[in-house]
DNA sequence: GCGTAGATGTTATACTATATCATCTATGAA
DNA sequence: TTCATAGATGATATAGTATAACATCTACGC
């Protein structure tokens, strides 16, 4: 009975959690990342960072913003991409460029560049961590003197529960 | 004096070429595919395929209706789409989607998944295919039992030319 | 002649994102 | 205290990207 060891990140989003410890988690752990650094995670940059939380999809701005509405909160177009440049900027959250949407973010508390595993009949996005530096990729860059600075991966597929 | 042997795939668009020579094979691999295949490479269509052929640049789908007018094409938002649709299907172009634009494949010959190098001082961007697959993020995948459909790879950077 | 498929014409609209300037608040220096 | 600053928010307008919907045209095969 071999155990395989296995040196990748895993993808996190597909299997069955409880999700609340993601929400508390995420929420938790901005509160007091934003404490140590001095930032702050007003009332709306914390109901966005919830919003996001509340599944492993990606959101548009704009329902974002309907739910800021339905919240009490301002809800013209620039509360919504503010709240959202931040989130992004100290990585609490992700765009995700094929969709015009962003998730919150997995693994906040490691420093990664994030890959994403997206399912094309749930919508369910997976996070990883896959260190492309490290592959082929990184090798043609490297070969080609090109300095990686951004990398946007992702993978539109089918996830394990719509096969 | 070793010789270091590469497998991996080189990154085309850097380096210093004869890009005339780009714009003919581009247009005219085109131009036979599209006759073997049975499709219609029209004259917006093969216009837009030059638009995108003319340099190592991502070209946004209004920029591209610009130039379609100048060249007396009828310039509705619908003519670039359409023209872009079909490159994009047939595999003749690619969409950046960091930058909502398009550019030209550099090696449709190849059956592959592209991946781009993109120049955040120049603009330039070059292509690659790096077939994720076997790579970490693969076995990530796998592991997941994420079966793999479409990849989007940009990498964002600073080029050779520009450091 | 006729039906079909693919391409194009045309108009309107949806969706995504940012620019700009005013205002408010907390903080810290003078 | 007074003032300057930085960061956040309010408010309005606009820019930029993409598609829906329906009419028309053409080439092809029957
Ligand atoms: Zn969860
Ligand atoms: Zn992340
Ligand atoms: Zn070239
Ligand atoms: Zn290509």
């Amino acid at each position: 009975m071999p155990i395989v060891s296995s040196k990748t990140a895993p993808a996190t989003g597909f299997d069955r959690h409880n999700h609340r410890r993601c929400i508390q988690h995420g929420v938790r752990f901005a509160t007091h990342a934003c404490e140590q650094a001095g930032l702050q995670l007003t009332p709306a940059r914390q109901r966005v960072l919830e919003i996001l939380l509340s599944e492993h999809r990606a959101i548009g701005a704009y329902d974002i913003l309907d739910r800021l509405r339905e919240d009490g909160f301002n809800s013209q177009p620039p509360v919504a991409y503010r709240a959202l440049d931040f989130l992004v900027q100290y990585g609490f959250a992700h765009k995700i460029e094929r969709l015009n949407a962003f998730v919150a973010c997995s693994m906040p508390e490691i420093q990664h560049a994030p890959a994403f595993l997206i399912c094309r009949v749930c919508s369910v996005v997976a996070e990883t961590h896959p260190e492309l530096n490290r592959g082929a990729l990184g090798k043609t860059a490297r070969d080609a003197g090109f300095v990686m600075e951004q990398c946007v991966v992702e993978v539109e597929g089918v996830c394990p529960n719509c096969r």
